[in-house]
DNA sequence: CGAGTGTTTGATAGCCTTCAACTGGAGTGG
DNA sequence: CCACTCCAGTTGAAGGCTATCAAACACTCG
């Protein structure tokens, strides 16, 4: 199901893209125009763990989750993208799988380039190259943060700092279930639900069925600081 | 203190460096003639936390451990470097602090290119960025792998694996002390001191002051799967 | 209306951190 | 050469956090 997004869409949105700030106009416009849109619906598969990669991806609407699983079948969500940011920076320099996974947690339309050509494409643009280090710099720094607040935060203490996360990018409404929290948070759904059961009771949030609004996101960073002190 | 290192050895070093695989030999040659050689005495800080890039750096000899500390003060060691090995792919590209620092955990002698030069030399091998870009993929992998092993393992299976990992890579003779594996595993000194405690009583490893020796590589492997079943 | 998914809450068990005390060896300074 | 200090290792006990299991309930979608 091969979506029209017009040209000027399309090159508006590549000259918006994470990792896409710096490269020439003329160069954003010669990507924009070997991009193709792609539409999928909720809860279908962008791509697959394992399956090589002949794509680089960048979301032009909705939410993609990129999740990484091991072979026990624990997950955590290394990627919430929304508008304008790439799914896979590393696939397309290599053409293997990877470990991760991605799919579209609303109906979401993609930016699909040729792998090859997207690579190419970047050799010639070094301000993409920088662009792409950087971004893969702050995932290495964001995995490791996410591993020493595994290690001296509390389940409470790390769901409270991922709602806020959330908030700052997604705004006051946010529609994700709990376990989808949870795989945030690196705990289980019944956790999460108990924490928002007691910001709940405090008045912080309201929650409902797949989704929940930060009432008072500043009492959400002290709440976060509070727990911290306990 | 700059030791003089020759232009042949450095040019032996870049050529089988990680990510310089495929360069081609004159650039190769070029890299080296660029590069400057400095030793670091055990236990001194190569590059600092919060501290602006201002060299990229490859191990030639010596052991160095790079580590990305919390506010709060706990550590994760991200990478031990070996002969070969760069250990800041990332800061050359934006000269930005980044979260980690790096020391020396034995006598160690390091390449240091400047890093404009350097980036400069990147942007006309693409090979080298390819291979830029590959290892910082796998060091997402490595810490996503790190976090799932935080949420599914037990300690014992954590340690356990950390020194199959270490075995691999450095041989049967660990010069490591506990609370260093302790990083590694994301555990406490005394969690890993019971964990070898019990590995010694079936004589798997020995272990002395500061370093241990894995006396059975292969039971290592098998009793990291019986705890799986466990 | 039934099924399935997401939410809610309680009880329990157990892993692991934390705290504390002690040992032994290496290195240092007198 | 000796004494002292400090670091690394070792072991025990206690307690808290959280995963796990279980049982309902509510809402939505077919």
């Amino acid at each position: 199901m091969t979506e029209q997004l017009d040209f000027a869409s399309r090159r508006e949105l590549f000259l918006h893209a994470l990792g896409f700030e710096r490269v020439r106009g003329d160069q954003i416009g010669e990507i924009a125009g070997q991009a193709v849109a792609k539409t999928f619906p909720k809860g279908s598969t962008i791509f697959h763990q394992d399956e090589p990669c002949r794509y680089f991806y960048v979301v032009a609407r909705g939410i993609v989750k990129v999740e990484f699983c091991s072979a026990g079948g624990t997950c955590v969500t290394y990627l919430l993208a929304e508008k304008g940011e790439p799914l896979n920076l590393v696939g397309p320099f290599t053409g293997l799988p990877r470990m991760m996974s991605a799919t579209a947690l609303e109906a979401s339309v993609l930016l699909l380039v040729e792998r090859d050509w997207f690579v190419r494409f970047a050799f010639r643009n070094p301000e993409l190259v920088t662009g792409i280090i950087q971004i893969l710099g702050r995932a290495v720094d964001s995995a490791n943060n996410r591993l020493i607040d595994m290690m001296e935060k509390r389940v409470q203490e790390r769901v409270i700092k991922i709602l806020h996360v959330l908030n700052r990018k997604f705004g006051d409404r946010l529609a994700f279930t709990s376990s989808e929290i949870a795989e945030l948070a690196g705990t289980t759904t019944e956790s999460v639900l108990r924490c928002l059961g007691a910001l709940r009771e405090r008045g912080i949030i309201r929650s409902g069925r797949g989704e929940l609004w930060i009432k008072e996101p500043v009492r959400l960073e002290r709440f976060q600081d509070e727990a911290f002190w306990v």
